[in-house]
RNA sequence: GGACGCAUAGCUCAGCUGGAUAGAGCAACGGCCUUCUAAGCCGUAGGUCUCAGGUUCGAAUCCUGAUGCGUUCACCA
C-alpha cells in the first residue's frame, strides 16, 4: 500500500533529519482534500516538537528529502503545516495495469487461516409477515456476510426460524376458533400473510377480554393474566411442548403455509443461508443445558420452579431463563442454538444481526453463556441496527401499522416499471428483458436506500414520497454501470484497441478514478470491521459520481489518440467492474442497458 | 427510576483512528441533449454541527454535564 510506503518512508526521514523516533499518533498520512493540490498530505503539526521548527519549515525540509528518497514523490507544496505530496502518474498507472485481468480487485480470498465467522440473519417469527423492519435485517445481514467473505473471512450465513413459542400458539389458537378451516388454497392467500390474520385477530380479542375484565373491576394486570384466551394460549404451548399429537399437527401445517410464503419472500430479496436452524429443534437443547445449571448451582430454582440467574453483580438485572409450568422462553433457545452452532461449524466469530431493541438481551445471552463456562462467548458480536421508523412512529404488526415486505416491493417494481416506460428508456428491449431490468432497478432503489444508511441509525420511511430514483440512489449507481457497458460493446463492435500504456498522460480526473479504484480493497476492509454496508454504497456513490462527472466532460470512444482512447476504455471497464462487484456485496443486481 | 443509543442545511443522509474553507442528494431557482444513454452534467441559494463547559497547536469528531427524542429493564418474542 502507498500509504505505508510514504509512512515508512517518513519515519526514516525524521530519523535522518532530526535524529528521531515516530510514534504510532506522530505519523499521520491521508489522502489529501480535493481542493488542494497533490494525492496524500503529511500532518506536520505533530512533527514541530521533534523538529522545533516551524510547521512550514519543518514541512518544506521532509518534502526535500521525500522528493529525493522517495521514488514514487515527484513534487511537493506546503499549505500552513500540510505537507502535500503528489504520486508519479506511472505508479497509478502501473497499478491499474497489475489489475487490469484481475476480475476480483479488492477482493482479499479466504485461506486455512481465515476466521470461521457465522452471521446470523433473518430470524422471522413464524406468526406473521415480514415487514420493512425485516426487510432492513436481511438486506444488512445478506450484505454484511458478502463483506465479510469479500475481506477473507470464512462466511456462513445461518438463520433461526422462532416457529415455537407463546406467539404461535395465539394464531393457532385464533384460526382453531375461527378459522373456519381456512387455507391459503382457498382464500388464495399467501401463507404467512393468512396466519398474520389469525395473530391479529388473537390480539383483538383478547383485547376485548381484558378490556371486558376490567370493566368487572378486576385490576389491568391482573386481567391480562387471567383472559381466557391467554390462558387457553399457554396450555396450548404446555401441550405443544408435550408433543400433544393434535396441536403439534395443527402446528406443522400453519408452519408449512408460512415457510412457503417466507421463501417465496426470500427469492424476491435475493437473500439466501447456509443452514437454518429451527428453534422447536434446538430449544430442548438449551433446557437441558439450563436444568444441569441449576444441579451445578450457577442457575436457581425458585419454589414456584421458574429458573433463574442473578446478573446483578454484571451490572444486569435478573432474568427469568424458564418458566414455572416448565416452558422455555426466547433466551433459552438462544442458548441452545449457539452451543448447537459452535458444535457445527467451531465458529471463531458470531454476528447476530437483530435489532437494537434487543441489546439488552443480548447482553445477558453473552454474560449466560460465559457463566455456563463457555471461552467462546466473548466471541459474540450483536450487530445492533436500528429501528425504520414511519413519519407517526414505530411500526407494530399487532396495530397492522406495517409496511408488509411483499407489498412495497410489489409498489417498488410498479413505480420502476411506470418510470422506464415514462422515460422510453426500455423500449427496445422484449417484454422478458424490461421485466427483468424493470425488477433489477426497483431492488436497487429499495435495498440502496435502506444500506446507505449507517446499520446503527434509524431509517425514517415515509410511505407517501416513494424512494427516489435520481441522485443518490441505487438506479444512478446502475445507470452508471450501464452506460460504461453500453461504451464497451461498441468498443468491441468497432474492434478498437484496449491495450493499456503506462506511459499515458493523464487528466486529474482520471487520476482520482484509479485512486476511487485503488481504495477499493481498504473499503472493503473498513466495511468489514465497521460491519457497515452503508461505507461501501457511499464509496460506490462517490465513484459513480466521479465517472459521471468525466465521462461528461471527456470523450471516451471518440478520442482520437490511440492511447488516451485504450486507457479510457479500460480505466471505464475497470469502474463498471468494481461497481458491479460492490453492488454485489450489498445484493444488489446491475444492469448492462437501461 | 436505572441502563443503553441518537442529535449535522427545510427534508433524508455522509463526514474514516481529532486536522485545511463541515459535504452530498431531495425540494427551490437558473443553465446544458444535431456529439459515446439527460435515471446524466454544471451553477445559485441554504449551517451557531442541540446547548454549556473541558482536553488539544487544532474538536462536528474525545471527556463531563444539561436538554430533547428513542429503546430497554416482562413467567412477550
Amino acid at each position: 500500500m502507498i500509504v505505508k510506503i510514504l509512512e515508512n518512508k517518513l519515519s526514516e526521514c525524521i530519523k535522518s533529519l532530526y535524529g528521531a523516533e515516530l510514534t504510532q499518533g506522530q505519523n499521520q498520512i491521508q489522502e489529501t482534500k480535493k481542493e488542494f493540490e497533490g494525492d496524500y498530505t503529511v500532518m506536520v503539526f505533530p512533527l514541530v516538537k521533534i523538529s522545533k521548527k516551524l510547521p512550514e519549515q519543518t514541512a518544506e525540509e521532509i518534502g526535500h528529502y521525500l522528493l529525493e528518497n522517495a521514488a514514487e514523490v515527484i513534487k511537493f507544496n506546503v499549505v500552513k503545516g500540510f505537507l502535500n505530496l503528489s504520486i508519479s502518474p506511472e505508479f497509478w498507472l502501473k497499478y491499474l495495469k497489475s489489475e487490469e485481468k484481475n476480475e476480483n480487485t479488492g477482493f482479499c480470498a479466504s485461506s486455512e487461516q481465515s476466521r470461521v465467522i457465522l452471521v446470523e440473519y433473518s430470524s422471522p417469527n413464524t406468526n406473521k409477515p415480514l415487514h420493512l423492519g425485516h426487510i432492513r435485517n436481511n438486506l444488512l445481514g445478506y450484505s454484511v456476510a458478502g463483506i465479510l467473505a469479500a475481506a477473507g473471512h470464512k462466511v456462513y450465513k445461518t438463520n433461526i426460524v422462532n416457529d415455537r413459542g407463546i406467539h404461535i400458539c395465539k394464531s393457532m389458537l385464533a384460526w382453531q376458533k375461527w378459522g373456519n378451516g381456512a387455507n391459503p388454497e382457498n382464500t388464495g392467500k399467501k401463507g404467512d400473510h393468512l396466519v398474520g390474520e389469525f395473530y391479529v385477530l388473537f390480539d383483538k380479542e383478547y383485547k376485548k377480554q381484558v378490556a371486558a375484565l376490567k370493566a368487572s373491576g378486576i385490576e389491568e394486570e391482573n386481567a391480562k393474566k387471567e383472559a381466557p384466551l391467554l390462558q387457553e394460549a399457554q396450555e396450548m404451548l404446555r401441550q405443544w411442548e408435550n408433543n400433544q399429537p393434535e396441536i403439534r399437527n395443527l402446528w406443522s401445517m400453519m408452519n408449512a403455509w408460512v415457510y412457503k410464503g417466507f421463501d417465496e419472500t426470500y427469492r424476491k430479496m435475493g437473500v439466501d443461508f447456509d443452514k437454518i436452524y429451527y428453534e422447536s429443534e434446538t430449544f430442548m437443547q438449551g433446557k437441558e443445558e439450563i436444568l444441569q445449571a441449576v444441579e451445578k448451582n450457577i442457575f436457581q430454582q425458585k419454589e414456584d420452579s421458574s429458573v433463574w440467574v442473578d446478573l446483578t453483580a454484571d451490572g444486569l438485572d435478573e432474568k427469568i431463563l424458564l418458566r414455572s409450568d416448565g416452558t422455555s422462553v426466547y433466551i433459552t433457545q438462544d442458548i441452545g442454538t449457539a452451543i448447537l452452532r459452535q458444535q457445527d461449524f467451531a465458529f471463531d466469530d458470531h454476528v447476530y444481526v437483530v435489532g437494537n431493541e434487543q441489546d439488552y438481551h443480548f447482553k445477558v445471552l453473552k454474560v449466560v453463556l460465559q457463566k455456563l463456562g463457555y471461552t467462546w462467548a466473548d466471541s459474540i458480536y450483536h450487530l445492533s441496527y436500528g429501528m425504520v421508523e414511519l413519519p407517526e412512529g414505530k411500526m407494530k404488526s399487532r396495530e397492522g401499522t406495517v409496511v408488509d415486505a411483499d407489498n412495497l416491493i410489489d409498489e417498488m417494481v410498479q413505480t420502476a416499471t411506470a418510470m422506464s416506460k415514462e422515460l422510453g428508456k426500455l423500449d427496445e428491449m422484449t417484454t422478458e428483458e424490461s421485466t427483468k431490468t424493470n425488477y433489477m432497478i426497483a431492488m436497487g432503489a429499495l435495498k440502496y436506500f435502506i444500506l446507505k444508511v449507517d446499520p446503527k441509525k434509524t431509517i425514517l420511511f415515509n410511505p407517501k414520497e416513494s424512494i427516489d430514483f435520481n441522485g443518490n440512489t441505487g438506479p444512478f449507481i446502475q445507470y452508471t454501470h450501464a452506460r460504461i457497458r453500453s461504451l464497451l460493446k461498441k468498443a468491441v463492435e468497432q474492434n478498437i484497441n484496449i491495450e493499456l500504456d503506462t506511459n499515458t498522460e493523464i487528466t486529474e480526473k482520471e487520476k482520482s478514478l484509479i485512486k476511487n479504484i485503488y481504495n477499493f480493497a481498504s473499503v472493503i476492509e473498513e466495511a468489514a470491521k465497521r460491519h457497515s454496508p452503508a461505507l461501501l454504497a457511499n464509496y460506490c456513490y462517490e465513484m459513480a459520481k466521479e465517472y459521471n462527472q468525466f465521462y461528461h466532460d471527456i470523450k471516451i470512444l471518440t478520442e482520437e489518440n490511440e492511447e488516451k482512447r485504450a486507457f479510457r476504455l479500460v480505466l471505464s471497464e475497470k469502474v463498471a467492474q468494481v461497481l458491479k462487484n460492490a453492488f454485489n456485496l450489498l445484493g444488489i443486481d446491475v444492469p448492462e442497458r437501461m
